[in-house]
DNA sequence: ACGTGTCAGTGACACGTGTCAGCACTGTGT
DNA sequence: ACACAGTGCTGACACGTGTCACTGACACGT
């Protein structure tokens, strides 16, 4: 009644030594159970004494523990910064997040609201991930690319349009978007293409991919593309549809069916007819787009970046040396509705 | 030149006996430094060298030998399934995540898409976290609750209108969205209230509150509440209104602006007039919902429970015993546009 | 009686960190 | 000359885990 082992030390957490005391066994087996090493020959009666001993004190293995021993880990670190919204990301995130999984890695989101990038890269760092995948919403830098290899991380991943030294880089081809919007629009007839650049901050480097491929798209056919930068706000859609006519457009490709359904009704209400005298396509076939009249025609993304992105993860965890540089299409279509 | 620590060795992640060599102390001193230490003394020219050895070095700290050593960690974690969308959430995940910095938390998500109740319990209990804040996403039971408090998490809260035994709660209610849509009905001469009950899994919880919280409202008025079930698409819009007539309602609150608009396109469609035959009212104020003709009504509501639900981590992370069971009132009112 | 082999399991170390007790010096008062 | 306090630093332990080298016990063939 000396050792604090049983029942006084009620709240202190259960380890595998507690497993080992109350199943009669050594440490080493309890590890040996519970992994289920391959290369251990433990009895089968054993086995099950040392199952239920675990299962009785509700033992939970360590992770920080486990990692520390093991030099490594399985966490994939996601930093978030202002989660961005809507169907699709949601889409593609599940699908990073499921892949990963299959793939027996941990996803871990870290919330970097509001830290500098390399301060940030240095909190990511104390965890020790095995790879990083950043998105974009933080900046990051060579240094911090060099901070995290230099932390263990085989992997440094970066989406979209950014590229940055040292690290992997799946590129999306955003510009394939405003190059299938941009050539539906000049098969139609349209000459005079305006696209819209969000002025919301994050949405750049989508943008300008987007409003470039529309400019390729256009080349050598004799129509034009012209950027115009909205914000998404009725007083900023309003001020645009104002000088519409000015413009000379017979076309817009909105970056998205939420910019394309707040500039469709700031021109309906200026009196300009769509499609007649202005065609209106956005992008990402959002339900709401079909309740508009006319109903807006759209670019659909197939989203299946997420299993791209994971096996580009695991590639570079296993040979950090191997560089693939992936690019993936965005394979994406046009549907045609009412509005073009 | 018979050791290894200097650049043969250089792909290992530098670790603080390294800093202590290379600054030319111990190890004990190099922690005192960087951490600041306040009851040691340490000479200013020994901190200098310490902390240009760690800066050379590109040390950074392993928050897992870290953890371990201390017994406990500041990690909050947030499990997440299918991330919800809208910016309603995205503010309040914002907000959360800013206030728990600020009072030194970590926040980490934790994807827990495709896991069992216990089993995902199991997984988080495994990063020994701090505290545990579930969004509802995954089902949390008694069991799952007594895991991670044996595994030595000070607070486990759930947000929503779930309550789960042993856990802490934030009760968001819910059910003044419905409530004070209702009144804002009944206040304009409407009897007949439809309640949309959207089918989609994940937000029953949610939808039954805002339907009870208009039956509350209607009580006494002598104006009556119908459930209308709905899929988030446009067949199962039509099929509603195309027995709309048959229902008798002359108003509907249609738990968001999303299924809002569906179904007011739906009526319109179907050749009943908004909001002479027919008022409706959405909720979360979305921009899109201003750009139909009737503009929307919609339920406005203030996102400040990020801030109350950190302080209700602090607090139960400090004194696990006191159980506040914190409630918000979502505060909300009515934006009366067109539809209504 | 002895080497050889298999089975079932154990003891001890290492991972990287924070912290406690203690040690060598130096000054300071008597 | 000695006690005493203060300063600046170090040695050693503990946290919970995985795994390697090793040990006793028993069976078998000669």
């Amino acid at each position: 009644m000396r050792k604090p082992t049983e029942q006084s030390a009620e709240r202190s957490v259960p380890t595998s030594a507690d497993v080992a005391r109350l199943a009669g066994v050594s440490r080493a087996t309890v590890s040996y159970v519970l992994n289920n090493t391959a290369a251990v020959r433990i009895s089968e009666p054993t086995r099950r004494r040392v199952r239920e001993a675990a299962e009785e004190l509700g033992y939970v293995p360590h992770a920080a523990a486990r990692s520390l021993r093991a030099g490594h880990s399985r966490m994939v670190l996601l930093p978030t910064a202002h989660v961005p919204i809507g169907p699709l990301y949601s889409q593609f995130f599940n699908e990073l997040q499921w892949s990963l999984r299959r793939l027996d890695y941990t996803v871990v989101q870290y919330g970097s609201l509001g830290l500098e990038a390399d301060e940030a890269a240095r909190a990511w760092a104390e965890l020790r991930p095995v790879a990083v995948v950043s998105l974009g919403q933080v900046q990051l830098t060579p240094q911090g690319v060099e901070i995290l290899k230099r932390s263990g991380a085989k992997a440094v991943i970066t989406l979209g349009s950014q590229r940055v030294e040292g690290a992997h880089a799946l590129v999306m081809d955003q510009g394939r978007v405003g190059r299938v919007a941009a050539e539906h629009l000049v098969e139609v007839g349209r000459r005079r293409i305006g696209v819209v650049v969000p002025e919301e901050p994050g949405l750049e480097m989508f943008a300008e991919r987007r409003l470039e491929g529309a400019r390729q798209a256009v080349a050598g056919t004799g129509a034009t593309v012209v950027p115009l930068p909205l914000r998404y706000e009725e007083d900023s859609a309003n001020e645009l549809a104002g000088r519409w006519r000015a413009l000379g457009l017979d076309a817009v490709f909105a970056y998205n069916d939420e910019y394309a359904m707040l500039l469709m009704r700031a021109l309906q209400d200026a009196g300009i007819s769509v499609p007649e005298e202005t065609a209106v396509v956005g992008s990402d076939d959002l339900l709401l787009g079909r309740l508009l009249r006319p109903r807006l025609s759209t670019v659909q993304i197939d989203m299946v970046i997420g299993r791209h992105l994971a096996e580009l993860v695991d590639s570079a965890v296993r040979d950090p040396e191997s560089v693939p540089e992936a690019r993936d299409l965005l394979a994406s279509r046009v549907v045609r509705r009412e509005s073009s």
